[in-house]
DNA sequence: ATCTTGACTTGCC
DNA sequence: CGGCAAGCCAAGA
């Protein structure tokens, strides 16, 4: 694969790398991306869709769910329920439970800017 | 071209 | 805790 990618097709493919039962955050995915302030941008692109995507394992940072999800929130909800991933009734998932982060050799294979990869060395969580 | 919006996040009160 | 403002960047009007 071409690191050469447009912002778009990287988030995609990160989209496409969160194993069924996990979930993801936008900021999460915009600093895969090489973006660390376009957590924006990626919930616009979630919006532009993509087919065979899993766009429903990309949470906000609460973990909750996105309100503009076809089907709203009902739709993502029930969207991570086939995944198998509990949502609290407030709306929200467990990031502690399902949270994700790839591991090496995922990241490497997308040719990270090394400032991401430097960040994600210590990916400070809380 | 400018102004507003938005499936966001962080920081400050 | 909760609410408000700023920051960021692309799409629409």
């Amino acid at each position: 694969m071409r690191p050469p990618r447009t912002f778009r097709d990287r988030v995609r493919v990160i989209a496409r790398a969160v194993p069924k039962g996990r979930v993801l955050t936008y900021g999460q995915v915009a600093l895969l991306a090489g973006k660390p302030h376009g957590a924006r941008e990626v919930g616009w692109i979630c919006h532009a869709g993509g087919t065979g995507i899993p766009w429903h394992r990309v949470v906000n940072r609460a973990g909750g769910l996105a309100s503009g999800y076809t089907g709203g929130r009902a739709g993502h909800r029930r969207a991570l329920k086939r995944d198998g991933v509990r949502v609290g009734r407030n709306a929200r998932v467990d990031l502690d439970v399902y949270g994700w982060w790839p591991d090496a050799r995922s990241w490497k294979r997308w040719r990270l800017p090394a400032e991401t990869v430097a960040r994600l060395t210590r990916p400070d969580r809380g």
